[in-house]
DNA sequence: ATAAATGCAAAGGGTTTGCAAAGGC
DNA sequence: GCCTTTGCAAACCCTTTGCATTTAT
């Protein structure tokens, strides 16, 4: 199950480059690039373990690493005190809405915030690279009292 | 230097709650209080030690939680790896900005997140509770190559 | 006198690094 | 075979905690 589109895309970047394609790096990607949610470092180790495969902590750091080189994945920091990490969809840029009773993450779009960021910071006279935004709530399920 | 307006409603708020106003306490209060920019706790830390004020770095940190507990000074994540602190002003909510090659922080406010982060958790089902925003770029100095 | 705060050092969580062994090309 | 990756454990950074001692009230 570690080769289809994504994994490809993984495994020809990684040849490009001369870089060894082993079986850590690819069952990390694996998970990684077929992520429906947000992934920690700890989970993906968890998963992994879960599905047989034992890889090392600093692998996995370091797979995620060279997946973020590559592209394509993306870190994201929700300010819980450790990152997690999503596969880089075509969706050039979302927003994140986090719930803080559940901690369900939702994605959105808004296209005026690009504009906006942009027009901040250049009258601030700051070259604009990127943004980030969340958005702190209580979700439907959670709000109805259920979930922990 | 440590008896002004601001230092003395920290004072006042101890005494309300029967707690004992330190001298270390006080410390801390009158550098992140009196702060310009948003300070780590190791900055603090470094900041009294230049003053002649040594003070343990546990202490530096339980005194900022009581200093958040008072809503006298406001926490801050900018992803950097650890937490930065500024004193609570007016400001009823701001956004930053950040220059990713001296990290120096700027802010501004824009009425249209407020709401805009209010309709779009609304029309997700979510109670929105805050957000933050953080814009990434190179200032106007970076830009011009000079600082580290 | 009493209850709380301090400092130190040790522990903690997430992440990185050094290095010998294993593995891709 | 050469060079990179792996796994392990130790190191790392920021932060918290345990505990004996000091301090405010």
């Amino acid at each position: 199950m570690a080769d289809d589109a994504v994994t490809d895309r993984f495994r020809a970047w990684l040849r490009e480059r001369n870089l060894p394609v082993t079986a850590p790096r690819m069952a990390i990607a694996d998970v990684l690039l077929h992520a429906e949610r947000h992934y920690s470092a700890e989970e993906i180790e968890a998963e992994l373990a879960a599905r047989g495969t034992k890889v090392g902590t600093a692998t996995v750091y370091r797979t995620i690493d060279v997946l973020v080189e590559s592209g394509l994945v993306v870190e994201r920091d929700f300010g819980e005190g450790f990152r997690r990490f999503e596969p880089a969809r075509d969706i050039p840029h979302h927003e994140h809405l986090l719930c803080t009773s559940c901690g369900r993450v939702e994605e959105f779009r808004d296209e005026r915030l690009e504009r906006m960021t942009t027009l901040v910071a250049e009258s601030r006279g700051f070259a604009r690279q990127r943004h980030r935004l969340v958005i702190y709530g209580v979700c439907r399920d959670c709000q109805r009292g259920a979930v922990t």
